[in-house]
DNA sequence: ACGTCACTCACCAAAC
DNA sequence: GTTTGGTGAGTGACGT
């Protein structure tokens, strides 16, 4: 009995497993990289002499604000589409 | 009293900080973009049969197995210090 | 008005309440102590000559052996779980 | 050339070192403990209907008020040692 | 939709 | 005092 019947899958299969896996680490890799850039760039703000917690203050109040403006134009585009009107 | 005396920075600092967060957000806009890449290739995974499940946990063993080999290599240049050798 | 009507909590409650603050209290002070008990295993350490550093490498590159083998043996459960055997 | 002479450790040493290891990893363990015990209460408390993250933010007041009295204690203790009070 | 779970981030203490 | 390790909190993904 030849050794890749041992195997559950075939090779397509575990080629294309082998493409997953790499894809997702490729993803996170990048990942990575923009943590570092994103840590670099508060890093240089405080030699700047920002003040990074008040710095990150800002950028996370511009997210929520962000959110609730679509959150807002979501509900206001679900009533338009009730009452049968193109906003 | 002119509105500009409230401002406690000054036009290069207010310009600065503006580019400041603009990166920053860039940066995280990315790092959405990411997120959603590994969405799309597990949920592909998904639908061509394979365990979600199973595929992170392989990433994720791959990922300590890293993390192993660079404590291993961490506590080599530690005690290769130690011992005042040069690598 | 009587001053119990501003408690939103009953006596059962509040009682309640107070024993699960206490017993979370104790359990941190336990870690403080165990914080303690580390701090000095390595001071005695540092003392007796050896090299501080070196000895916490080898404390995480263990754990991190550790963690390896939990997920090696996460990984395997998955996979018989996938295949539906029962280990 | 002896084995034990490629040692830098001798035996006694290496016992030394060994407990040394094995105490950190016994203190550690007991404080994975802790935080388990720690996470059984808030689940406990949770299921009773408290809320958690109020739960944590009282003790985490808590905490800080100690470390306050304490602080306070500190400054007053030196005070009175300056004029040669004994409290 | 809810609760759980893993991940990342923010804060704090300790070391150099 | 700058930096690193560790803990706790918040966030997002996923299954039920």
């Amino acid at each position: 009995m030849a050794d890749e019947t041992k195997d559950v899958l075939d090779q397509n299969a575990q080629a294309q497993l082998k493409t997953i896996i790499e894809r997702v680490e490729r993803v996170e890799a990048e990942e990575a990289e923009q943590r570092a850039f994103k840590k670099d760039i508060y890093a240089e703000a405080k030699s700047s002499g920002y003040d990074v917690k008040a710095l990150k203050k800002v950028v996370r109040l511009r997210k929520v604000d962000r959110a609730k403006r679509q959150e807002e134009q979501a509900i206001l585009d679900t009533y338009c589409h009730a009452i049968g009107e193109v906003v």
